[in-house]
DNA sequence: CATGAATGAGGCTTCATTCAT
DNA sequence: TATGAATGAAGCCTCATTCAT
């Protein structure tokens, strides 16, 4: 006789919660009793729903992440050409986006320490140059610096994430529309900057 | 009559055990506790020569700042025209490179919420961009971009350090130097990208 | 119309586990929930068989003691003038003695704050110097002083135990047997040590 | 500059209620809050003056048997040649004797599962044997079976003891001594029961 | 100047139990 | 009959800090 609680949903709506707990105040702020009482029941259902609190963090991490992804696919999905669209999903735009940092920063303190982490994390990062590889291949077509351009794009993608949440209101998702508009001229070459709309006009 | 102790550098040692305690494990494992028993004190040192734990955090912090600092001033001072030697000694090449990034770190996860030590770090990060003006004014004189070029490799290079933390063997320092080298190049402009060895050789 | 469960086959089923737990981790490891992991059931069967935790606990002290008067009933049946066969039954030779004794152990703990244990155990103790002495009897008929050697057949059996349980490589079975054996001849006089096999063949 | 408060006293003070706990109760009922209340004192305590529980707990371990061993040395100290009197303080006669076979019952229950525990514990048990060794020696003078015989009493007291503690209204200390000397008499040889006093009368 | 004693708060986890399904 | 959800209490431990010596 199942349930009627959605033990899946439980799971991740907990681990958002303490997502949000992680994005301000790091890791520290993070305690099972902080994030229940978010959460709004007793500090026991931590453990009823997560083995421990690092799988419960672990599922913050996961969530931050795939809320990226999520963003990242559904505007590859509205245009497969629009690489700069696609990149921008990755920088912390709005509060969602700001909040999925915060998050992988607190995680890069105890990365070191924790090869679970390390891998989870890992495989994201390594996630992150594929799709944007795939992202520069639907742009401008094979080439043989496929996989270069997406490691020089993903570092810049990170540094500007670092200069926005530290600073958000210099730059404005506007301004980090420009600079990635610029910084995807420069990696990918002079010719490659054309805006996407104007290109599938001059198709014509 | 002063006391034979120096206070100052006692509270510069244990700064600098404190960074390292940070550098593995993130400010969690900084407790006052471990902090005091690696540098051989008891737990009350902090209660001698700190306020608080916070302000050994601070200056936990502000240490590893500065060591990379003193890393640039001394490449400075030996070619004031050799950018990218300049540059290279923001990057984590090193133990201490390493250890100083990875400090980095742990404080972009808690700078929500403390004001102070978001200000101690906006005020290196715009210390950074300051001196990488310098250096590229003294390299190619003055521009009207110069900010906005310390900006984007500013960002670079905080882009660069994220990978490199997580990915040492990946990014060697020759890889670095190689990477750093390009993208100078492409921010800067083509015509800026000459070896200043071969530069000066040229001039001759 | 019954229930297809037997009900009480579960409980003694689960008293068992239960039994098996305390016997290797002492009280503190039969939890309500590794009894019910290691039974397969959820954790909420205490509920449903058991009025209490006590009361689960209660029937693993029954369930090892009962083991032990099994062993000795059958060797009674076997030959109710073999003595020292019948006395063996008590010392913890083989795993399920073993296990019985170190259940008794657990309980000796709590007994003096649980007067319903300690009833239990007081009747188990008044239980064994009844069988003692109805065995002595059987063997070498009534005597006046029948008790007191039950009782110090008991006290001897008892201390017997405690030595083997924490040190069974030193005292094998045969080993037991023949202290026992020496005692029975100490304790009941010096004429009533003879082999019963021997004595069986010396009535022809 | 030392503290006024002795380190070790504590220790052993703090030990001692343990053992109060442990005796009535087992080692469940042996918390630290219980201990710390009990002591006068708050939780953090015990961490301050024992590294672990487990300590704790080995420290009222060894402070019950060391209570013993003291009262047997004394007893040796008044007369050399009174087996009797010495094997006496073994039995759970008076309160400190009683509460040191609790804690003695307490442990034997997690012994099977800690090493550290156990092997403390086989420590006291080769040193009992050796000790009653000693003492059968200055009474009866050496023999060969003085191991056996060390080991037969023992076992006798251990069982003696069982059955004290759950019985003590049926066992005054005059009759565990009537025991006792019954039994030594059983197991080191008709001859050698006489009592000491009248031996030493007959001597004249 | 330096330390160990001591504390209250809070950390995570596990417990036995109740309840609705 | 059986279960998972949920809880309050308590488990042990560590924290940063204060204080007297």
């Amino acid at each position: 006789m199942p349930s009627p609680v959605d033990h899946e949903a439980r799971r991740r709506h907990t681990a958002l919660i303490a997502a949000d707990l992680i994005a301000n105040g790091g890791l520290e702020q993070a305690t099972v009793r902080k994030v229940s009482a978010a959460a709004g029941y007793s500090t026991a259902v931590v453990s009823h729903y997560f083995a421990d609190k690092r799988e419960l963090l672990l599922l913050a991490y996961r969530a931050a992440a795939e809320e990226t992804q999520r963003r990242f696919d559904a505007a590859r999905a509205s245009d497969r050409r629009d690489l700069i669209g696609a990149l921008e999903t990755f920088l912390p735009q709005g509060d969602e986006g700001v909040r999925s940092w915060r998050v992988y920063f607190a995680f890069w303190s105890v990365t070191a320490n924790d090869p679970e982490l390390a891998a989870e994390q890992t495989w994201w990062l390594a996630n992150a140059r594929r799709i944007i590889s795939e992202a520069i291949r639907d742009r401008y077509g094979a080439r043989d610096d496929l996989n270069a351009c997406a490691q020089s794009l993903l570092i810049m993608l990170q540094g500007m994430a670092v200069q926005t949440v530290f600073d958000q209101q210099q730059w404005m998702p506007q301004d980090q529309r420009a600079f990635l508009e610029r910084q995807i001229g420069l990696i990918l070459g002079e010719d490659a900057a054309p805006d996407p709309v104007r290109d599938v006009v001059g198709g014509l």
